[in-house]
DNA sequence: GGTAATTAGTGGGTGAAAGTGGTAAATAGT
DNA sequence: ACTATTTACCACTTTCACCCACTAATTACC
């Protein structure tokens, strides 16, 4: 389980850290791919295939299958961790989200997402807002 | 259960002490998450699992799921009791409830909530209202 | 009720691991 | 064949988890 928050620098290799306490969890093979709003994912094996078995059973007959088919498979990227910890993100990744130097790394359960601080803080606006907290916990009935 | 409230301090590395009454329930995993007030809470393992699949069965391509998950998930951590029967409060939970050097650590029954004094205090102003009380557990038939 | 013993709570130091940046080597493209 | 770009490796810095020592508080026993 992915959980927490974390600020690491990305060289300007595009090179990131992966934080300590996610590295075990990300064991065998990894892809990066866009979030849906302006960031990335970081999906483990068995996230990425669940999803990729969900979008091949859609409909290629209807339009918005296929541009959800485009927007994750296009942009998706299979990943290694190196010696140090780090992966490489792709500079066409790095420009979706906005990173240069520095990024914020999320747990979001069962992936990781990668921010840019600016991003990360206006996202966060909205998610500290009490109000708007209490409609989607309500949801959820915790 | 956990019942009552105690006062403990926090050193300058974010660790406070679990208030010893409350440690032998607390073996196993234990988890930290964002309360609803500006504080903390410290669940068990079963409780945060219970929370953890309900958000992960939403559909990600839903906005406000997504929403759901990063507030849960970014703002939760797996902690560790030390061997001195202390947890470490990650820096951004710090902020999140306004802690520094002392905390206010509370039973609410299923799980236990951190509180920064003034937040608490605040907190306990509400709950000595007598009239107010009156009219609003009125309304939950207890 | 006083004193001793044990448990709870606090603080700091240290070594291993995490994180960062740079250089060298290798590969690919022209 | 040479240059540019990428990949692998290495060395330094910083952080954090663990350990130890001390003080305060509580409990038990006389």
């Amino acid at each position: 389980m992915f959980l927490g928050q974390y600020r690491h620098s990305l060289d300007d290799k595009g090179r990131m850290i992966v934080p300590a306490r996610f590295r075990d969890m990300l064991e065998g093979t990894i892809y990066l791919t866009q979030g849906f709003d302006q960031n990335l994912r970081v999906l483990p094996e068995a996230a990425f295939v669940s999803i990729y078995e969900r979008v091949t059973e859609m409909s290629s007959t209807n339009p918005t299958a296929r541009q959800l088919r485009r927007l994750i498979f296009s942009t998706a990227q299979q990943v290694d961790i190196d010696n140090n910890g780090r992966i490489l993100i792709p500079k066409y990744l790095r420009d979706v989200a906005s990173l240069s130097a520095e990024a914020i790394v999320v747990g979001v359960g069962e992936a990781l997402e990668i921010w840019s601080p600016e991003a990360w803080d206006s996202q966060n606006l909205l998610l500290q807002d009490a109000e708007s907290n209490a409609e989607r916990f309500a949801a959820l009935d915790i």
